[in-house]
DNA sequence: CGTACGCTTGATAACCCTCAAATCTAGTGG
DNA sequence: CCACTAGATTTGAGGGTTATCAAGCGTACG
């Protein structure tokens, strides 16, 4: 069962997918960091979702073509690129398949709706300690240290995720560096307090529905993947 | 092809799923209005999405049974309870009703990706405007009046949608009477210049995703089930 | 060594919240 | 029919959080 596609380079910043555009093809990351976004009148961008290696960033699109949002390289990125009719083969050949298509489009959905009350409701801090704190949880997900990773998003991106500006990701960056709660060095983030940070970015983990497994046993599957993700 | 299930009178204010709870049934709106809330530690309240008659709030339980958050109803409603496995069933026999289910689930999902640009780029002003733009949508897609339905939310349940307070939500309420834009009586809302508030409220419907017939005649349809809809 | 990009910091202002109280409305019971 | 009550709307004053504008600093790379 290997759906066959081709493989793709994309330089940061380039559009995968562009907003209103209709699509043929789903995309899968194999490395780099994606995200979607949409654009305000004056010019200020919102990221929607962020997707890395082993994402389908687009999935949804097998059932709605036309994309209300761009879907962006935010560094460089590899994709693989899947044709819509030969994943719609496979979803009519087996039931599970499509469930687990669906099923996976939908932990997508929850995590949007999880930041649609991250940016309602949360101060500027808790947002920023929200997101360090997904993402540690989706590159445990993939096998990846969950406490020392590779921030693949500069802080233009990360006010972008927030609803913030850039500015004021600065400062609130300091003081969950002051606090103790992390350290950065240049790209690379330690995440020096894990219980803390959640607290702060009042995060339960439950939205992302990660395998059982995970939960359990946190240190598992350490540096597997974690050369990959380099790059 | 009729779904077995049982029907349900809601008292407003009870919830018809808690959050974090797992359910083996979907729901179906049948009057009524439902919304999806998630809690924040000080107790104030994020509305992730808004259910009308004939929508289905729950549908992503058939895939992810454990709901991240609370579904209640904001004023008495009817709901029609159907089982996930009668639910399966028909996705197992037919690949195209399957495939339905799926982009139900989906423009959901991007109506909360909608939520997540509104609540971190546009102000007060511009998020209520909007929150009414697609409600008018959606009361026309369904069949009613979308210059003159009656608002099944209170101020506070628009501040909670918005991300803002009631306060601040009647004040904008305010400015937009000023401006010409609508005019409120009692639960009565009236669009009186539907071009401008989609302006204002940056909205554009196309992640609404809609039937083709209803972008172009505006006016179909109209009170056909208006008298519904006051229940 | 120059250039571009991202990070950092400061000063000021805008937007929205908090707290508080008055008014209005609908529903209830005397 | 009229008090009474609870909930919702409305308005005002003052304060906190975040944005805007502006400039300086660091660092990677040609």
């Amino acid at each position: 069962m290997r759906l066959p596609g081709s493989v793709e380079r994309v330089a940061r910043h380039r559009d995968i997918v562009k907003q209103g555009e209709i699509t043929t093809e789903a995309v899968l990351v194999v490395s780099g960091t994606v995200g979607r976004f949409k654009q305000a009148r004056d010019g200020t961008r919102q990221l929607n979702a962020l997707y890395i290696t082993g994402d389908m960033p687009d999935l949804h699109s097998v059932v709605l073509p036309r994309s209300p949002s761009a879907l962006t390289a935010l560094d460089h990125a590899t994709v693989y690129r899947v044709a819509h009719r030969d994943i719609r083969k496979l979803t009519r050949q087996s039931a599970t398949i499509a469930e687990a298509f669906w099923r996976d489009t939908m932990v997508d959905a929850d995590i949007a709706t999880e930041w649609v009350f991250v940016l309602g409701r949360l101060p500027a801090i808790a947002r920023i300690a929200h997101l360090l704190c997904e993402l540690s949880a989706r590159y445990e997900q993939i096998g990846a240290d969950p406490s020392n990773f590779s921030l693949q998003l500069n802080q233009q991106h990360m006010a972008d995720a927030t609803g913030l500006t850039s500015v004021h990701v600065n400062r609130m960056v300091r003081q969950l560096r002051e606090a103790g709660l992390i350290s950065i060095n240049g790209a690379d983030v330690t995440i020096l307090d894990r219980g803390g940070l959640a607290s702060v970015g009042e995060f339960d983990g439950a939205y992302l529905h990660l395998p059982e497994a995970m939960k359990r046993e946190r240190s598992s599957g350490r540096e597997a993947l974690a050369p990959a993700l380099g790059c």
